[in-house]
DNA sequence: ACTCTGCTTAGAGGA
């Protein structure tokens, strides 16, 4: 007998949600393994008692459970004991994980492939292809006419449509197919014979049905919804026919009627049960025509099931633990059968894998020998890594995120339960008419049914632009449309919505928040493309990885073109020095410049002129920041100017001003042949958008002459290096004193994932520019910053920037209020308020260690949300509209005349201090973004423990800037404000 | 020991 090595998890993490019952949650305490058996101490309870067992065999011994893995069973119970095996019962591992059809389909050949498919993008010529019949045969489907008309209509919309531009010589090959469609002749495709049994399709009764099912941990999208009549023969005479409602999935492509296509009718099946409970379904071949019944037996079922397991156990155990160092785990092995592997689309990867993961050094066969090194000669032992650190770091991190996402929710908590924490909207019902706004956008609009209607929908914090999740009230269908909120009143709710769910009208819907699932994908399908063996990635790996110096050209003329000269001149002419030489630099460079922005020296003015200027030169430039705001900001700017771009991005992110710019504004004014859309894409020498927006199109055939990146301090390294593919040249701009990468992991941030590629290239000082002109804050408030970051190289741009002071057009009433106040209530010393107030005094500590002053009580600026939230409720009357209170964070890259930030903590005690103000950087943040007037408040005592804090504490006594110790609580009676 | 932004994310086909 083996006894499992694994610790029996003592407690059930809080994020885990336990259920008995149908759609049960069972959490493993031990397993227990015998010979052809596997015998699991289960509970469905948080307290792990009272305690179940489940037996597994048959096979179902082989699933990879783990102790504090949580399971859902299917079959039968007997008295608290489960029993899986040949006949009976299903064991779903980490059901809550939901595994798409395609990928378990996939996994049946290559066990390792599916998994890298899960981690890494990947696709070739001939998917594309297929994708576009596919979207061809929908939409004549949606339209209800398969007329050749029609057909070639429609095929020479998909053929304009930018998702196909990189593959359009595949024009005729698609044509071909679509004139061969059964249905061109007429109708939708129809009949299907199997052991006598006739199905007729009678209805389309949807289309790309997106599909969540929990209880076998699936999911996917189904091409075809059908309603089919089935009549079966039954002693020579016909029964009254039979109405279902079946799956049907299309290929383009071979009629193979292949293990892996028939796998994923089955798995259709499967997750559609609850919805429909198909017994069959249906695999159509366009090329034929032929459509052929897939009627799953238990068996099907029950090895599906057991793949699903396996891929889901190795996506979920990606890091292992050893020695207290996370590593990454060892995939499935490579497959030795070399012709599978030919058109693999993960070939890369999994070579690349095997070499700088798993490194066996066990006698390969010679065969898989020459693969890895056929795709991973052209790497050095830095390259590979680089490679392997950063895939750790990426999966740790993504661990973390999983842990803390939050959508299982929509299935395994009640309306109710979600109700309370806020996220949720439940009783609601379709009204009004669904308008189609714009391809795959439709305008919603729900009302709470009266059952439910004394709770206002105001009292949940879901608002308008949020990301929702759409299902209906009994969890049969999950996740039936995503979408973003418009609107909440008390009683209605609009939203648009990726699909138009007005033939559910009738049905009771929830809608739920939806954090969304963050995918490691970009990160991941970056960090391998810079593994790839072509030019531009050999380049790349130069200067990221082996950190090549930077090279510059030494005469400005060469790069200068004779006409631009004069408009350059004039463009300079605004410019202080370090944002000249910033210019200069970028014109000289060819590699990269770094630019660094230190607060309030201009960034945003310096990118613009920049992209001004090389416009002018007549460069192409792609522009591009992680935020949406960060883009548009620099782009509002640049529209001043009448320098043209385009902007790519989801109208819904786009700042309204900068809309028309976008892709699908200009598309509106009349694209129609593929070189209106190729004039489109390269007409403008400025492209503007996110680094996650490289997906776009446009990179399959554009590159630039530069690529700028804002805030790419504030970009971890395998997203920043998106755009930079698409490059000749590269500016980074940014400034690693503020804050870094958000990194939630602690193992990942602290092995450096919070290191942008700023700094990894800042150590070539040759390379960097320091913008340290300042004109946001005054002499005093800047010298804070000096003497904690800069060293006092931050420097005032103008003796104005450097005096300016608070304007406070009703002081000298205010003041005299508190006099008064002060004369009447001699008890109460108010003189601090009255020297805080003075604009004269641009920078204040109001010490509160000794008054016990409640830090709810004051504050603007805050480390932690918590107490905004506070700070908010007390703000609440109209007198204080437009003041914004925002954390340390959000504050990045803006300013304000008057800041008052507070430090919240507060505590006698030695104790916990928490991370967040131990960070320089965030307080350099916080104390840059005042331009007139600084007030701090928080308890001396307590912060001199953070050693940032302390310094900027002794700065202000050395320096005799004013500080006071305050009794607020006692000195500010409730005043009337 | 509490800071938060990106994403059409499943499936397109070939042996």
């Amino acid at each position: 007998m083996i006894k499992s090595p694994f610790c029996p998890h003592s407690k059930v993490p809080d994020h885990v949600i336990l259920c008995g019952g149908p759609k049960n949650r069972y959490w493993v305490i031990d397993v227990e393994e015998r010979p052809g058996l596997k015998t699991l101490t289960i509970s469905c309870s948080k307290l792990l008692h009272p305690a179940e067992t489940c037996l597994l065999r048959d096979g179902w011994e082989m699933t990879p459970v783990r102790p504090g893995d949580v399971v859902h069973l299917e079959g039968r119970s007997d008295g608290g004991s489960w029993l899986v095996d040949r006949e009976q019962g299903f064991l779903v591992l980490l059901p809550d994980s939901l595994i798409s059809g395609t990928s378990i389909s996939s996994s049946i050949r290559c066990m390792r492939r599916a998994v890298l498919g899960d981690i890494f993008d990947g696709g070739s010529k001939q998917m594309l292809n297929g994708t576009m019949v596919h979207e061809v045969f929908q939409r004549a489907a949606t339209a209800k006419d398969f007329s050749l008309e029609t057909l070639s209509k429609l095929a020479d919309e998909a053929l304009h449509s930018p998702r196909y531009l990189g593959d359009i010589q595949h024009f005729f090959f698609m044509l071909i197919i679509c004139a061969s469609l059964p249905s061109s002749s007429g109708g939708a495709p129809s009949r299907c014979q199997d052991s006598g049994a006739v199905a007729t399709v009678t209805e389309l009764a949807d289309i790309e049905e997106n599909v969540w099912s929990p209880r076998f941990g699936l999911k996917g999208k189904i091409d075809v919804t059908a309603r089919v009549r089935i009549q079966r023969p039954r002693n020579g005479f016909h029964r009254i026919p039979e109405e279902k409602t079946i799956p049907l999935e299309l290929k383009t492509g071979r009629e193979s009627n292949s293990i892996e296509h028939r796998s994923q009718v089955i798995l259709y099946t499967l997750m559609t049960s609850e919805r429909y409970n198909p017994e069959a379904g249906f695999l159509l071949y366009l090329k034929t025509g032929n459509m052929h019944p897939v009627a799953p037996s238990h068996m099907d079922r029950r090895e599906l099931l057991k793949l699903r397991n396996t891929l889901v156990h190795h996506i979920h155990s990606c890091v292992e633990k050893e020695a207290e160092r996370s590593c990454l785990s060892r995939l499935p092995d490579i497959l030795t059968n070399r012709q599978t592997c030919q058109y693999c689309p993960q070939k890369r990867n999994c070579a690349l894998y095997e070499r700088a993961v798993d490194r066996s050094s066990a006698v390969t066969e010679d065969v898989i020998h020459e693969f890895i090194q056929q795709e991973t000669g052209h790497l050095t032992l830095p390259h590979l890594n680089y490679f392997s650190h950063w895939l750790l770091l990426c999966c740790l991190e993504s661990v973390t995120m999983e842990t803390r996402n939050s959508r299982k929710r929509v299935w395994l908590q009640t309306v109710e339960e979600s109700e309370k924490s806020g996220s949720c909207a439940g009783n609601l019902q379709l009204s009004g008419p669904v308008i189609a706004q714009s391809e795959g956008v439709f305008l919603h609009r729900f009302h709470r049914s009266h059952v439910a209607s004394q709770q206002g929908l105001t009292n949940s914090s879901l608002s308008s632009r949020d990301r929702i999740v759409v299902s209906d009230l009994e969890g049969r269908l999950v996740g039936l449309a995503t979408g973003y909120l418009c609107e909440v009143s008390q009683t209605a709710i609009s939203c648009t919505l990726d699909r138009d769910l007005s033939k559910f009208r009738g049905v009771t819907f929830r809608l739920d928040g939806d954090e969304g699932v963050v995918g490691f994908s970009t990160h991941l399908t970056n960090l391998s493309k810079l593994m790839e063996n072509s030019q531009d990635s050999d380049r790349l790996r130069e200067l990221v990885i082996d950190l090549q110096a930077p090279e510059f050209i030494s005469n400005l003329s060469s790069v200068l073109p004779r006409e631009a000269k004069d408009t350059v001149a004039d463009i300079l002419k605004g410019l202080n020095k370090p944002q000249k030489q910033a210019m200069k630099k970028v014109l000289l460079s060819k590699d990269y410049t770094l630019v660094v922005g230190m607060p309030g020296t201009g960034k945003t003015t310096t990118i613009c002129t920049l992209v001004r200027i090389l416009h002018a030169c007549g460069f192409s430039v792609l522009l591009t920041s992680y935020t949406h705001s960060a883009v548009d900001n620099i782009l509002l700017k640049l529209k001043r100017f009448r320098v043209g771009f385009l902007r790519l991005g989801q109208g819904q992110k786009v700042h309204p001003d900068i809309l028309p710019y976008t892709e699908e504004s200009v598309r509106k004014k009349g694209v129609h042949t593929l070189s209106d859309l190729e004039q489109l894409y390269n007409k403008e020498l400025i492209v503007a958008t996110t680094c996650m927006g490289i997906k776009h199109p446009i990179f399959t055939r554009r590159r630039f002459d530069f690529c700028i990146v804002d805030e790419a301090s504030q970009i971890s390294q395998p997203i920043c290096l998106g755009p930079l593919f698409y490059a000749k040249r590269f500016v980074l701009v940014g400034d690693h004193q503020q804050l870094p990468p958000i990194v939630q992991n602690h193992e990942a941030r602290s092995l450096g994932m919070d290191e942008s590629l700023f700094k990894r290239l800042e150590l070539h000082s040759e390379a960097v520019v320091q913008l340290n002109v300042q004109y946001r804050m005054n002499r005093q408030i800047m010298s804070l910053s000096n003497s904690l970051m800069y060293d006092g190289r931050l420097e005032c741009g103008s003796e104005r920037t450097a005096t300016a002071l608070l304007t406070l057009p009703f002081l000298l009433s205010v003041q005299s209020e508190l006099s008064s106040y002060s004369e009447a209530h001699p008890q109460h010393d108010l003189s601090w308020i009255q020297s805080t107030l003075l604009p004269s005094n641009p920078v204040c500590f109001l010490d509160c260690s000794m008054a016990g002053c409640k830090p709810s009580d004051i504050g603007v600026i805050a480390p932690y949300r918590q107490q905004l939230k506070t700070i908010l409720a007390l703000l609440q009357s109209p007198a204080f509209t437009g003041v914004e209170v925002n954390t340390v964070d959000r504050y990045q890259g803006r300013d304000k005349s008057l800041i008052i930030l507070s430090f919240v903590r507060s505590t006698a005690e030695e104790g916990n201090l928490g991370e967040l103000l131990k960070d320089w950087r965030r307080l350099n943040v916080a104390i840059t973004r005042a331009k007139h007037k600084l007030l701090m408040v928080g308890s001396a005592t307590t912060l001199r423990r953070y050693t940032p804090v302390e310094k900027l504490l002794n700065h202000l006594q050395q320096e005799n800037m004013i500080s006071f110790k305050i009794a607020a609580h006692k000195a500010l009676p409730s005043m009337d404000l």
